[in-house]
DNA sequence: AAGGCATAGCGTCACGTCAC
DNA sequence: GTGACGTGACGCTATGCCTT
């Protein structure tokens, strides 16, 4: 996809906060670039995120001026991070060049010191900048092979202009007041998950860069840059698998869920409005607390379908109740009995079975700590994995549910942030007419 | 109706993390 | 070090949909 002449406009919008560009992760680096720590001798440098979202390699760089970059071929489209040393400029100043591919051409943007200073879009681009008395890059040039130039002239934390001409492929006016909306037009494209590698010193805030693209009919794409610090924090956070409970803790206590918590330790106990019934947790189990009237062993046509097993293991050394487990041929469950129950009143709790089941293989009852309503006294060990393998199917049930749950949250944030994109770009049209206006 | 396929849910195992 | 817990991975089953 070729860029139409003369219809390429950037513009971005708040605070660009990247000042600092600290490069990271790449095997065998030193890892040293910072504004303190880059000097002259300092060889430009590409540093390479193996890990970051990216499709393509392809960049070399060259001692004079900037850096040459290499356009990366794929119909994917997709952002291209690479971080920069850039201690010829005689400040040790760390840039960004960030390549959004679009199909044969790129996108390369330079940031400096809390400024993107360059916008190009070229097959190949070659670049320049020329420090300025006072700190910080005031002029970049933009060489591409082909006869396309951009000139910029970048004043610290003012608006700057970037203006080329000639070529085919020209960016006409690139204008960078304190921002990080990057607006597209004449069909280029922005893929998703690009990346910037910055990291903020002074205040550790990164505002995401969001890059709008306008295609040929009219559509518009607005696609957030992800920090490379970001990135890198999700990959250590998916490293270390991250906890459903965690997460969901996180998401109860900001949306004013509480938990019942006015039960001694070992159980807590919560009502169930939906159903009547009461749940406990026992052990960090969460069971639900079945009165005698309610449960009934067998289906409610009145014959003993397809429960397997029930197992009763006392998790409280007797004094608190026990959890009876039961295993059908078509779902499993468990309830606990109260300790006001005793083994013969438990002969008269009975299993509300799944309708959809049978049981025909008969009923294995074994209990533990006082009980001695069962057949069958498992041994210690088969014991001990029996009630492992409760909880574990308990805390698998849990896990699933909160995953669950989390994924909808997701789901629910990528429907907000949607709505957020739409209004953005309207307000970015409206702003955008509104300049025009003013313009003429 | 039968078979194939996709999907969801479940139980279990293995492993990492954390608290003690 | 050890046990409890959470979660990914794997295999199995049930269910619904589509095709033949």
């Amino acid at each position: 996809m070729a860029a139409k002449a003369n219809e390429n406009t950037y513009i971005l919008q708040e605070t660009q906060q990247i000042s600092t560009i600290n490069s990271n992760n790449n095997p065998g680096d030193d890892d040293t670039a910072s504004q303190s720590t880059a000097t002259p001798a300092d060889t430009k440098q590409l540093v390479y995120e193996p890990n970051c979202n990216r499709l393509g390699p392809t960049s070399n760089l060259h001692q004079t001026g900037f850096n040459y970059v290499n356009s990366i071929i794929g119909s994917g489209v997709i952002g291209i991070p690479y971080a920069l040393r850039t201690g010829g400029f005689g400040f040790g100043v760390v840039l960004i060049v960030l390549i959004a591919v679009i199909t044969d051409y790129s996108l390369c943007i330079l940031v400096k010191a809390g400024n993107i200073v360059g916008v190009n879009t070229y097959q190949t681009t070659q670049a320049i900048a020329v420090p300025q008395a006072g700190g910080g890059v005031s002029i970049v040039q933009l060489l591409p092979n082909q006869p396309n130039v951009v000139q910029s002239v970048i004043q610290p934390n003012q608006q700057s202009v970037i203006q080329a001409t000639g070529g085919a492929q020209t960016v006409q006016t690139v204008q960078l007041p304190k921002g990080n909306v990057i607006l597209l037009k004449g069909g280029q494209q922005v893929g998703q998950g690009s990346v910037i590698h910055s990291t903020d010193t002074d205040t550790g805030i990164h505002h995401g860069v969001q890059i709008l693209s306008k295609g040929d009919d009219g559509s518009e794409t607005l696609t957030p840059v992800i920090f490379e610090d970001e990135s890198r924090k999700r990959r250590e956070i998916l490293a270390r698998r991250p906890s459903y409970r965690k997460i969901l803790n996180d998401l109860s206590s900001t949306e004013g869920q509480s938990v019942v918590t006015a039960i001694p330790a070992e159980i807590k106990q919560e009502d169930d409005e939906r159903d009547g019934t009461t749940t406990i947790q026992v052990g960090g189990q969460y069971l639900k607390v079945l009165p005698a009237s309610a449960i009934q062993l067998g289906s409610q046509d009145g014959t003993l379908q397809g429960i397997q097993t029930l197992t009763m293991t006392n998790a409280n050394a007797g004094s608190q109740g026990t959890i009876v487990q039961y295993a059908t041929q078509g779902q499993d469950g468990q309830f606990y009995v109260p300790v006001t129950v005793s083994a013969a009143d438990l002969q008269a709790y009975q299993i509300r079975a799944p309708s959809q089941t049978s049981i025909t293989q008969g009923v294995v009852m074994t209990s533990t700590g006082g009980l001695q309503g069962g057949q069958v006294v498992p041994e210690e060990a088969s014991k001990k994995r029996e009630l492992r393998l409760l909880k574990n199917r308990e805390a698998a049930k849990e896990c699933r549910r909160k995953k669950k749950e989390y994924i909808k949250c997701l789901e629910n944030r990528v429907a907000v942030l949607e709505n957020q994109n739409k209004a953005l770009i309207e307000e970015l049209k409206s702003l955008k007419e509104l300049y025009c206006q003013k313009a003429d």
